[in-house]
DNA sequence: AATTAGATCTCGACT
DNA sequence: AGTCGAGGTCTAATT
């Protein structure tokens, strides 16, 4: 990886067209070809970048560009598409080379994963009596996320999401009109149930007869036995 | 903006959790106290990171965390939120300031606006003889991209997308719906427009009635007069 | 390889 | 401040 402080301005031209006006910024270079342009704020976002595959050219600026102040202009193609980048630099401040290796990656404990294993085993939280069928249930247009026997007879199919939002009902609406006509499962009840579910989602389900369920993930963690505590 | 390359592990709590084992990484601290967590490749995203507003700090190891052969702990601590990072140092490998200032920001073209002018600019590419009535047509329900008089009465509601998913055609279904209530507008043909369409999106809105329409960007913007070079 | 759904999404626009 | 839609989305899992 090499780091690059350098007083640029750049353009980018693929998919759109974007321009930073001259200033000072961090350029990274990483080691697969990719270039990162970074300023002192933002989050994590880069202000420009050019994904890998793709190259990178750095030649001495051409005289009317020389006349301007720049010293160098890097060209930075991509490999597959024809997205490019040029990099006008005015000014290396400072530059950093460091080898860095292959890098293990993350690890990380996912959330809906988690959250559909929690509500599967407290399953009364949807509803008492309700009996687990199973996780991922499979129809000809998607799994449903979890499907269960109701004590007064029929089935009940649960779309779970982090947040609630409309498409997530439309979503489940498909599931309910496809699996009502099983006579066997018949008739199915929704259960939208999300950490969060926005107001207009609320107002389509109640309308079409679904109940909105809204999840305590970290009451329903902490209902296991295990309670991870970090670091 | 200080940048460190370092050997060290980050453990991350807050919406999920997640680790990073022990490797060579850049980590960059920006002016506004965010900090990313950087290997060598991968896109722009960082293996790990926090949003500021966050504090950073940077304190020597404990015995313990000395005996494995840590040399510093940061302690990350978002400021409005729970989420926390953790980073322990094995080494500090090199190490870089500067001040970049503020920048200027980003200056760019966007697809789906333009995507939009272009096509109530063409709009025959959608149908002989229609006629603008006006482009963001506000409903109740939110904007219709695209209204237009159809030369045989009624009127046309078009439906814009860069990528033609099935939301799009249930967002223009609900258009429909509402815009035929009125005896005005009445009968509304729905056109479902984008650079590109789902299998499954076409085959919702044929089943729908719905027409669905390709669109070539860059042949459209071809259409102008001025052709805009890069550069 | 292509498609789909989630993301510590981010980002901007608008209410 | 919250909500909504788009993204040069990216990313991982699944078909």
């Amino acid at each position: 990886m090499r780091l690059v402080i350098a007083d640029c301005s750049v353009d980018y031209a693929g998919r759109l067209t974007a321009h930073l006006p001259r200033a000072k910024r961090l350029l990274m270079l990483k080691n697969d070809g990719s270039i990162l342009v970074h300023s002192d704020s933002g989050s994590y976002k880069p202000l420009n970048w050019m994904n890998p595959p793709c190259t990178i050219d750095r030649n001495p600026a051409s005289p009317e560009a020389a006349e301007l102040g720049v010293v160098e202009i890097w060209s930075v193609q991509q490999a597959k598409t024809a997205d490019m980048l040029q990099i006008n630099v005015f000014e290396i401040i400072d530059e950093l080379e460091h080898h860095l290796g292959d890098d293990p990656g993350l690890i990380k404990d996912g959330v809906e994963a988690h959250l559909q294993e929690l509500l599967a085993e407290q399953l009364a939280l949807a509803g008492e009596g309700l009996e687990l069928i199973r996780r991922e249930f499979f129809t000809d247009i998607g799994p449903v996320d979890i499907l269960a026997k109701h004590p007064q007879g029929g089935t009940v199919a649960i779309e779970l999401k982090r947040r609630g939002d409309i498409d997530g009902v439309e979503q489940l609406t498909r599931y309910l009109e496809l699996l009502n006509r099983d006579p066997i499962l018949a008739p199915v009840r929704g259960i939208f149930a999300a950490q969060e579910i926005k107001p207009q989602a609320r107002t389509l389900a109640t309308d079409r007869g679904i109940e909105c369920l809204v999840l305590d993930y970290d009451a329903m963690r902490g209902m296991r036995t295990e309670t991870p505590t970090l670091f």
